[in-house]
DNA sequence: TTAATTCATTGACTTTCATTCAGTTTTGTG
DNA sequence: CACAAAACTGAATGAAAGTCAATGAATTAA
């Protein structure tokens, strides 16, 4: 009945939007003055909740960090293994592409803080899979090179391994050089520069 | 006087051996149980000192950290440009090599620590010039690089820019793999591997 | 409707730890 | 020796993460 289901609503309404202002204010706080330099009471004054209630929704001060990039962040090689119609040099140029555009948009306070957070091996779920990031994305890279070869677009002796080693650090590399330097190294114009002078030369060799 | 010389040196070397029993104290414990989880009363205890004098030898906890692998990590790239007998290929190899060795020998606790102190952009002194370390490597870089091109190495229209970002954003790269995933990705196989399978080849356009 | 139950919320409390500092000991100098 | 300077000590401080018993609003069962 109409007035059940919206008794039942008012309480996870309720709790999903202090939850939403939670995450709001961190986002809002760490991103101006980073992640060490705003205590969870900045963020429960800024939410206009207590210290209690952000424990309540996350177990400890970091995992706020996994919320506010949790978007797309882990969601890219899949997207980039559905575009199907496109050839190789497309969906590579796409991935890169989408990788810096995430961590540009994502904001380089956070970033920092997740590369703090998982620069010790941690476990994340990804479609209930216990697996870190990067072999994910160390994965989903291979399968990118092998459904090349597979259709004929790069040669039988491409070096799978390194090469899906090579082009996930380079992007993991730029993502730290980006947060070293605050230099624009990770923008639209760099990413087509390091695809046209770097990766295509690279990838030469293993062309059909 | 002799006697004179012999007392002033007795401060000195005390306190240089406090200084020492405190570094390696500090390096112990980390690289067995990782930065986090050491308490400056940890150190202090193992390195049978006070808390307090900890804080004579260092500003603050994080400083050790720069200690810890102060050693050759920033002499790397002057050392490159020393082996001026050697030819481009050679003096790249050699530095990337070196590089990878280098995090090897610091060690991955240390080396996971520096990344997350230097994630923000931290000054530091190399011969009197305040820089990043990156910063300092990327200048090393296109130093080598147009050190290829005057000795007719390379073509003149080599992407010396990106070329140097490419190299170090690379080895930055397999840094933090090695530290996000504990994998194999920085041996002296793997510099191999990826001297060869990979840089050769992006870099064969460039080659006179 | 009323009583029982669940659960988000609170904020004072506990704990841990980096950092400081007033006082002590050791070393150097005239 | 007497005084100064440097090294050293460890208890005290303060900041911040994380806990928990109590509260009361929302929900369910009777």
């Amino acid at each position: 009945m109409g007035t059940l289901e919206k008794k039942i609503k008012i309480r996870q309404v309720r709790a999903a939007e202090t939850r939403k202002k939670i995450v709001s204010a961190a986002k809002k706080l760490i991103t101006k003055n980073g992640f060490e330099n705003v205590s969870i009471e900045d963020i429960a004054k800024e939410a206009d909740v207590s210290t209690g209630s952000f424990y309540t929704y996350f177990k400890k001060k970091e995992d706020i960090i996994e919320e506010l990039n949790q978007a797309d962040f882990y969601r890219l090689a899949e997207i980039t293994n559905e575009l199907t119609d496109k050839g190789f040099d497309e969906r590579l140029k796409y991935y890169c592409r989408e990788f810096l555009t995430e961590i540009e948009r994502v904001g380089i306070e956070i970033c920092r803080q997740w590369i703090r957070s998982n620069i010790a091996p941690v476990k994340i779920v990804i479609s209930d899979n216990e697996t870190t990031k990067y072999d994910h994305d160390y994965l989903a890279m291979r399968a990118l090179i092998e459904e090349g070869v597979r259709r004929g677009e790069l040669t039988d002796d491409v070096p799978a391994d390194e090469l899906a080693l090579f082009i996930n650090t380079q992007l993991y590399g730029l993502m730290v050089v980006w947060c070293m330097t605050d230099a624009s190294v990770i923008g639209s114009d760099k990413t087509d520069e390091f695809y046209d002078n770097i990766l295509t030369p690279a990838l030469m060799p293993y062309k059909r």
